[in-house]
DNA sequence: CTGTGTCCTATTGTCGGACAATCCGACATC
DNA sequence: GATGTCGGATTGTCCGACAATAGGACACAG
């Protein structure tokens, strides 16, 4: 892919410092052949071909999400390979979320990744590069306002009760309940479905996820928060029932705000690092 | 032999809610037990508990990334499993990014996924939830206005400066650059730098890596694309200088609007869905 | 002194085969 | 219809083995 050669590792070899050298070198030496005459050749290993193939046949669809995939020895006769190395392969499929074990069964069959595994992905990704809550915080604010403007103007009566369900749920939670923080992402979540979006419903996850352990922190911390909280759900719940797209960015911005609020208050500073 | 008793199957009777049931039903017929009762019995296999303590001490930084992992021998000593075991493990390791190995090298080193690999996960997974052009764009119209105006605050004169290298590259290339997109790309992938958001980025990333193909197309069918693209490049690195936050924005908004424009002009649905 | 050839060791990639556990479907039984 | 039994299919894990090669040490030639 074109995309990759830009982030390759290879030290570049311009012939910029190659080829002046060799100019006022003298003639003696043959100049030295300086840039990428040839490709790297391709060793992959047979394991990793075994899967690239099979992901292919996913990710064009002659593998159907649902289908059980061949037994492994059948796999390793096709491929003639051992069943190790087809085993090493679908490890890798399983651990991208293209083939899954539903609990207790032999035979794995093909998948779609789920948001969870996608969004864990992303979270794992951000814990390693250092993200700060600001970070977090900050892409919270760009995104989840435009979501619950989608939202509002695209949800259905049933959505909005469940809604209501999850927010009374949470406002009747008791003060130190530990899965109120639950309770929020479900909030957060439904919301999401509302939008009918999947790809900023993928996005938004992976911040809940990211924010669910330190959000935890918060609420405990901070007697004010709940109510805050709930109050905020209710505008926005409001707004969507008037499917009024501006009012549901507006509450959303300033709840999402009250997040940093509430960080602040909590004394947790706007750079920690997301850990876990 | 020893690693066959982790995998022991342990009834965990807890006496929990027992009780609780049995004392409202009637004395008449033995009550059916209906709830969760009892958690379904964890029986992970030694491949997956293997990769989770890896993936731990990676997550916690007791692995520091850049470290090269111990032998596989070791880890199978280490582990009490199987060599076999531990390269199943390593494998899911592997496609998740937390380890790499270099290319040519024999030991594997501990890694940080790159924007990249997450990007690609998160590329598979909308492939496969057919998720459409307008999706994507849907969400591009509220990420990428707000990453250029956060870029707009932040970005520094060498940033600058090859933005502007990159986007004369862009209007300097012939009619019929294959890569061309890359350009685009690129220049997309400079400003999520300026934004100084790793969060945005890896979304930005992800919606670049589907959109890419189908833009390809696009800026191929439509002769206009070019200079319109190329113009709005231009406004956006004017607002950059100027730290301009709402011009970015405005005209950030309105650049992608166009790519939206340019769809519909080249006769491709916005309801395609984004594929490979 | 730098580049090249040689040798050894550590480590990976792959293989063949084995066995216990257990899921699954087909039956038989009450 | 619910429950026990049985045999085959399939996975999880192990054992052991071998070729290929990366990495290093070391000698040698220009």
């Amino acid at each position: 892919m074109s995309t990759r050669d830009k982030n390759k590792i290879l030290p570049d070899a311009s012939p910029a410092g190659g080829g002046r050298k060799a100019a006022n070198a003298a003639a003696s030496r043959p100049p030295v052949i300086a840039g990428n005459l040839f490709d790297p050749v391709e060793r992959e290993p047979a394991y990793t071909r075994v899967s690239a193939a099979i992901e292919a046949k996913i990710l064009s669809r002659e593998l159907k999400s649902g289908e059980v995939l061949p037994p492994e020895t059948d796999l390793a006769q096709q491929f003639r390979v051992h069943r190790s190395t087809i085993r090493e392969a679908l490890r890798q499929l399983e651990s991208a979320g293209l083939v899954i074990r539903p609990p207790g069964a032999k035979r794995m069959i093909v998948s779609r990744p789920h948001a969870d595994k996608v969004a864990s992905g992303m979270r794992q990704a951000l814990v390693l590069h250092n993200v700060s809550f600001v970070d977090v915080w900050e892409a919270m604010m760009v995104i989840e306002p435009e979501v619950a403007a989608l939202a509002a103007t695209r949800r259905t009566l049933e959505e909005i009760d469940a809604l209501i369900a999850v927010s009374n749920a949470f406002g009747d939670s008791p003060q130190s309940d530990p899965n109120a923080v639950d309770l929020v992402s479900e909030f957060f979540e439904l919301l999401g479905a509302c939008a009918r979006n999947q790809v900023l419903v993928l996005a938004k996850q992976s911040l809940a996820q990211v924010l669910a352990p330190s959000l935890a922190q918060m609420i405990d911390r901070v007697p004010q928060a709940r109510s805050r909280i709930a109050e905020a759900q209710r505008k926005i719940i409001a707004a969507l029932q008037n499917k009024d797209a501006d009012d549901a960015r507006k509450w959303m911005a300033k709840h999402v705000r009250d997040f940093k609020r509430g960080y602040e208050v909590a004394g947790i500073s706007p750079e920690t690092l997301v850990s876990m």
